[in-house]
DNA sequence: AGCATAGTTTTGGCCTGACCATTATAACAT
DNA sequence: ATGTTATAATGGTCAGGCCAAAACTATGCT
C-alpha cells in the first residue's frame, strides 16, 4: 500500500481550521466577533504570534476581518463572493489568460445567466435592472460612468438568474474584462454607445416577457457585437 | 465629494503585495525560492513576526508553500485552480447552496466545455480520454473506485475544451457534487452504471467527430439522467 | 574505495514578553 | 448638558530566543 505525502497542519493552521469550521457552520454567525486574541491564547496554550498567524489566515480567506481598538477584533464576514473573485484574478494573471478566454467564459455565463433571468425574474429584479439602465443611458456621454453603469447593469442581469454560482463566476470575470490591462475604456464611437443601450433594452424586453430563447440569444448578439474583427480561431 | 473607507494597508499586507506581484508578474519563477525570513528581516527592516504574516498571506492564497530545514523557504508554486476551488467550496458551505444550483450550474459549465470539446480537441486529448474510459469502465463493479475515474473523466473532457476558466469553474463544483454532505456515493443500480458508460461512449464520439452540438446534447442529457425526479422547482 | 554514522549549518516553527497605536467608554470639569 | 481628558480594551509591531527539520560535511570503520 502506497500513501500520498501526509500533510502536516501546523499550529496556525489548526486553530484556524477550528475557528473556519465555527465561521462556514453559522456557529459564530456574521457580525459576531471572535475571542480577542489573548483569549484565544489562553484558551488554547499557543502563543500570541501563533493565534495572530491563524487569524491572518482567516482574514486572507476573508472570513473576518481584524479592527484594533476597544470593541474592536476579528469580526465574523458574512460570506461573499470576493473570494471567487480574488483567486480567479490569481489564475488570470498568473497563467496570463488572454482577452479571448475571458470572452469566451463570459458568452457562456451570460448565455446562460440571461436565460435563467427570463425564466426566474421577479419584479424587484426588473425594477432593479430599469434603474441601472436609466442611469446608464443618462450617462451616455460619460464614458467612465458609462463603463461602470455598463457593469452593474451586466452583474444585474446575472443576479436576476438567481444562480448565485453563475452569478460569482460572471462577476469574476467581469472584472478582468472592466479592467484591461490597466488601460482606460477604449473609444467607444458614441453610435456604438447606441446601439449598446438599444442592445440593453431588447435584452430587457426579452428577460420582461419570460422568454428564455430570446433572452439568451440578444445576449449573446450583445456581446459579440464588441469582439475583435479577428474573429474564428 | 464623498470619500469611501480609506483601506489602511498594514505592514503584513504590504509586504505581502509586494511579493504578490513579483509573483503574478513572474519576476519570481515557479519552483524559486523567495529570500529566507531572516533576509526579508533585514531587507524591509519589518520584525520577523511581521515577515512571517506576510508569507503566511502567500501560503493561504495558494502562492507558494514553506518547508522548514535547509534548502527550504518559501517556494513559489505555479499558479492552479485550487484557490478557485477553495474559494467556491467556501461559498457552497458559507451561504448553504443547495444542490439544485450545483446541478444548474454544471449543466452550464459542461455543456459549453463539451461544445468547446468537440471543436478543439486534440488527439492527445482523446488519449486521455480513453484511458480513463477504459480504467472507469474496468471499474464497474467498483463504487468508490467507479465514482473517482468518474470524477476525472468529466474533468479530462472539460480540459479537452482548452478554457481554463470553464475547466476551473467545473473543477470546482465537481468536488461539491461528488461529496454530497459527505454521504457515500449513492447506490447505483448495476443497470445505471451500464448505462453511464453508454452515455459516456456516445459523448466521446461526438467529441471525436468534432460535433459540437451532439456533444453538447449528449452530455446535457447524460447530467439530466441522474437528477431527481422533483424537477421544475 | 565505499558506506554508514555523527556532527554542522541553514531554515522555518514556535514561544515569551514587552511596548505602541487605535478606539470606545468613563470620568471629569466647565 | 457639553466638551475634554483619562482609562481600558484590543490589535499591531518589535526583539530575542530556543526548538525542529532537513540537507550537507566530515569522520571512521570496513
Amino acid at each position: 500500500m502506497t500513501l500520498g505525502a501526509v500533510k502536516i497542519a501546523k499550529g496556525p493552521e489548526t486553530l484556524a481550521g477550528v475557528l473556519r469550521d465555527d465561521i462556514l457552520s453559522g456557529a459564530i454567525e456574521p457580525g459576531a466577533s471572535l475571542a480577542p486574541e489573548r483569549a484565544l491564547v489562553e484558551q488554547t496554550g499557543l502563543s500570541r504570534a501563533t493565534v495572530r498567524e491563524a487569524l491572518r489566515i482567516l482574514e486572507t480567506e476573508g472570513l473576518v476581518i481584524s479592527r484594533p481598538g476597544r470593541n474592536g477584533g476579528a469580526r465574523v464576514q458574512p460570506v461573499n463572493d470576493n473570494g471567487v473573485a480574488k483567486a480567479v484574478q490569481f489564475l488570470i494573471r498568473g497563467r496570463r489568460l488572454d482577452n479571448a478566454t475571458l470572452r469566451e467564459t463570459r458568452e457562456v455565463l451570460e448565455g446562460a445567466t440571461a436565460r435563467l433571468a427570463a425564466e426566474r425574474r421577479t419584479a424587484a429584479d426588473l425594477a432593479e435592472i430599469a434603474a441601472i439602465s436609466a442611469r446608464l443611458e443618462a450617462a451616455i456621454d460619460d464614458l467612465p460612468r458609462l463603463a461602470e453603469e455598463n457593469a452593474r447593469w451586466h452583474i444585474a442581469v446575472a443576479q436576476a438568474g438567481h444562480n448565485p454560482l453563475l452569478t460569482a463566476f460572471m462577476k469574476s470575470i467581469a472584472a478582468a474584462i472592466s479592467h484591461p490591462s490597466g488601460d482606460a475604456h477604449p473609444e467607444l464611437p458614441r453610435e456604438g454607445r447606441a446601439a449598446l443601450i438599444k442592445a440593453h433594452r431588447r435584452v430587457v424586453e426579452a428577460i420582461q416577457a419570460r422568454d428564455a430563447d430570446a433572452a439568451e440569444r440578444r445576449m449573446l448578439r450583445h456581446l459579440r457585437a464588441y469582439e475583435p474583427r479577428t474573429r474564428g480561431k
